[in-house]
DNA sequence: CTAGCCTTGAAC
DNA sequence: GTTCAAGGCTAG
């Protein structure tokens, strides 16, 4: 019906495939430059290489940077770079590695470590071949390993899990959850370098008697305080494991099965899980020496013989893939189904869709394997753009409640610092025991603090026998230690704030809790230091509608557009009534100047390289993936830019860039467009404004596809997209829209919220009401003739969403860039 | 193991 | 010097 566009949404497509395996690509690449799985079990008439499929895709020269080799674990140093450890490089930033080698993807393939290849498709799996485990015994058929689902909550940057079960494992089922997930109430905030850390995993194949082992690695060049999941055996997110680092003892691990029982070993311990025909197995967990705090500490969790890999790019953006083990089969292609970009939960689900494995029993020739993914919880509603991107967005799986609802009416008023409430006693957080103070971030009473303090201490591992959501109150505190344990961490507790030297006395640093430094600055009189975080809990309370409006507003504001005068009124008031929190005019200009900084305002809404691409010298799906590179690459770095980078944890940088990035585009190309484009345009009508713009991208077009198109074509296809995007330019120009006030639009674009029950949704909200009232600010200062400005301006946020939606549908997400090149200077 | 009380010491 | 949030001690 329109070929042109089906042309084009094909091929767009097809860039969303390429670019999400490129991004796996360098991703891996970047890490050490080795992948996974030993070639000399992997027969090439038995496999598809990433080469291949790159190869077939036309990305023949990622291709390259994609080696092949054999890695043994035995050679493998703790952090499982042999060739690279973190200790020869202890300040190396492994962000700006990752985005060097994403520049240059082949420089990975110099390395001497020893390369794998990651299979994908195994037409055919022999016994004993690379895939599956070495075959099987009959009496383990029914060894099926569940829920293996790892929570990580610290600055983790890769995983390595172990297959331990060689012979029949018939099904894996894993879930790995936020593992570029920082959360900042559980590590320390002002271990800035601890969020741009990516996560770095690959496959590796055992050694010897671990032949048929593989080996999904995480290592952290942060220690990891803690893992929390479910330990194979140990029922369903009942389990944590401590690890961490001790001088003298090396890396510590520690876990128990139940309350009574907790094994802390150093280096290596055994766990055991007990299967229903009484079999116990045992299950190693490994650990290296650990001799600086710069040295990266790792573990090894058992798992049957199926190799999980995890990539992440610089945004915190991460990928998941599976390396089939015998009895799975790849149902979908490679990438993109099986990389899922950074999310606050996620979960790969690995089902097996041949028949249980044995020995006798392997897939018939041909067989394709299958690993679907699914998701925990499904995404809040239809997101266009994650479809789009062929991404999984899934909520906060374990959706922790709310900080705020923890608060009782009395812990509010107690904390509320007027000097009638003085006297009403606080209430603790977790138990709403008398609290006597701030301890380790939030109020609490002693018995919470003492416990608190005791657990990570002692690195101590609970399991609770019942749902794992027991209530937790004074009189019931003490019977769920694991409950008890979980509200603490959701309520936000500090890892951190116990310290490992235990030295006493004194107060922890302010970097410690630093993620809440603006309200430390903010209640500076009649506050107590130690009601500072409170305060920011309590907030909601005492200004509930300035608190939550603003987000709650922009979200409608962006998606339902026809309440728009409605929320305007609402906006205006809600912000008018925060005048207690007047900023001044030098922080808004200083701020707009931070952001603006940030801002390569030319670079992100052209194409540098157009001409480049015009030309007929690549392949078109060559162009459109440095489009689409050149894009999210411009993006991400504009992210990392940003003054408020370090205050939210990667996942949700990369969870706003994955739903957001669109709008970003429209709205930074329609104001390059209206700030720099030409005067010409101030004079004529929208009518020939939108017909230059589609005679601009005929041009381009026929350049690119090497073929005329005709006005009409391009008019049937690209028309309403082009005519959105050039009402939003003429709107910006118009009202004269300066730079000033597009800088501030787009992070206020950008933090607003994802999904209502985010854990980090208040620290958005917070940082994007103060965008608000930077552009509030700054326009009355600047355009006080015009008070009417700033809402006008929201206005234009239905407009981009709209624009934005549009060019998401179509996939031409040239068409901005192109009518912007008569601009390109 | 808990939790109330005590000691300590950095931040203010 | 005061505050208060750390860790320590210990009876229960």
């Amino acid at each position: 019906m329109f070929p042109l566009l089906l042309e084009w949404m094909y091929k767009m497509s097809l860039f969303h495939d390429i670019k999400l395996k490129r991004r796996k690509v360098d991703s891996r690449c970047s890490s050490d430059g080795e992948t996974n799985l030993d070639p000399n079990n992997s027969s090439p008439d038995s496999v598809t290489t990433l080469d291949s499929i790159l190869r077939k895709e036309g990305l023949g020269h990622l291709a390259s940077s994609f080696s092949l080799g054999s890695n043994e674990i035995g050679k493998v140093s703790p952090m499982g770079h042999s060739s690279r450890s973190p200790v020869e490089q202890p300040d190396t930033n492994m962000l700006e590695e990752l985005e060097s080698v994403e520049e240059s993807p082949t420089q990975s393939s110099q390395s001497p470590v020893p390369k794998m290849t990651l299979s994908i498709d195994s037409q055919q799996t022999q016994g004993n071949s690379v895939f599956d485990g070495g075959g099987g015994r009959d009496d383990d058929r029914d060894r099926i390993i569940k829920n293996i689902e790892f929570r990580l909550d610290g600055p983790i940057d890769s995983i390595e899990e172990q297959g331990l079960d060689l012979s029949t494992p018939t099904r894996l089922r894993g879930c790995i959850e936020e593992l570029p997930h920082l959360n900042p109430y559980l590590w320390a905030p002002s271990n800035k370098q601890s969020y741009r850390h990516p996560i770095i995993a690959h496959g590796e194949r055992p050694q010897d008697e671990e032949q048929n082992l593989s080996i999904l690695r995480v290592a952290s060049k942060y220690k990891m305080p803690l893992l929390m999941g479910d330990i194979p055996g140990s029922g369903p997110g009942k389990t944590m494991i401590w690890t961490g680092q001790s001088p003298s003892q090396g890396l510590q691990v520690c876990k128990s099965k139940n309350t009574n029982t907790t094994n802390t070993l150093s280096t290596e311990i055994a766990l055991s899980r007990r299967h229903s025909n009484s079999h116990v197995e045992k299950t190693r967990l490994l650990g290296g020496p650990i001799s600086s705090q710069s040295q990266p500490s790792f573990m090894y969790i058992s798992t049957p013989a199926t190799a999980i890999n995890v990539n992440a790019t610089s945004a915190g953006q991460y990928g998941i893939s599976v390396v089939p083990n015998n009895g799975f089969s790849v149902k979908e292609s490679y990438p993109p189904s099986n990389i899922q970009y950074g999310t606050k939960s996620q979960r790969i689900q690995f089902t097996e869709t041949s028949t249980p494995i044995s020995k006798e029993d392997t897939l018939p020739q041909n067989r394709s394997r299958s690993c679907s993914f699914t998701q925990k919880t499904p995404p809040l509603g239809p997101s266009p753009d994650s479809q789009a991107l062929n991404l999984s967005v899934s909520g906060n799986e374990r959706n922790e409640e709310p900080i705020t609802m923890a608060m009782t009416p009395s812990t509010s008023r107690s904390l509320g610092g007027e000097e009638e409430e003085e006297d009403q006693p606080m209430v603790c957080m977790i138990c709403e025991d008398k609290a006597t103070g701030l301890h380790y971030g939030i109020i609490t009473c002693e018995g919470c603090k003492g416990f608190f303090k005791r657990t990570v201490q002692n690195k101590r591992v609970y399991t609770c026998v019942a749902e794992g959501s027991c209530e937790i109150t004074k009189a019931q505190r003490n019977r769920c230690q694991y409950c008890r344990f979980q509200k603490c961490l959701r309520q936000g507790m500090v890892l951190a704030a116990v310290r490992e030297d235990r030295m006493p006395g004194g107060r922890n640093s302010g970097a410690v809790y630093n993620l809440y430094k603006v309200k430390y600055k903010k209640h500076k009189k009649g506050q107590k230091n130690g009601q500072v975080r409170q305060e920011q809990q309590k907030t909601p309370s005492r200004y509930p509608h300035q608190e939550w409006a603003n987000g709650r507003i922009l979200k409608t504001a962006l998606t339902n557009p026809t309440n728009v005068m409605h929320l305007r009124h609402r906006l205006e008031n809600c912000v008018t009534s925060s005048r207690d929190r007047q900023m001044p005019v030098e922080q808004a200009v200083s701020m707009i100047t931070q952001l603006i900084e940030c801002d390569d305002f030319e670079d992100v809404a052209t194409l540098s390289n157009l001409q480049e691409l015009l030309s007929i010298k690549y392949e078109l799906s060559e162009k459109l993936c440095q489009i689409g590179d050149n894009i999210v690459f411009k993006l991400v770095q504009w992210t990392k830019r940003l003054p408020f980078y370090s205050e939210l944890p990667v996942t949700l940088h990369t969870q706003l860039l994955t739903h957001k990035w669109h709008e970003l585009l429209v709205l930074t190309t329609c104001a390059y467009q209206a700030i720099h484009g030409p005067v010409k345009y101030s004079e004529s009508s929208l009518d020939q404004e939108i017909v230059a713009g589609l005679c601009r991208l005929q041009n381009c077009l026929a350049a690119m596809m090497g073929r005329p198109i005709t006005l009409e074509q391009l008019r049937l296809e690209a028309g309403p997209l082009v005519e959105h995007l050039t009402h939003l330019s003429s709107a910006f120009r118009r009202m004269r829209l300066c730079i000033e006030e597009y800088v501030c639009l787009k992070v206020i674009i950008m933090l607003n919220q994802v999904t209502e029950e985010y854990q980090g949704q208040r620290e958005l909200e917070v940082i994007q009401e103060r965008y608000l009232a930077t552009l509030r600010v700054f326009i009355e200062q600047r355009f006080h003739q015009q008070p009417n400005r700033f809402n006008d301006l929201l206005t234009c946020l239905p407009d981009i969403h709209a624009a934005a939606g549009l060019l998401l549908q179509s996939k031409m997400f040239y068409v901005p860039f192109i009518l912007n090149t008569s601009i390109s200077r």
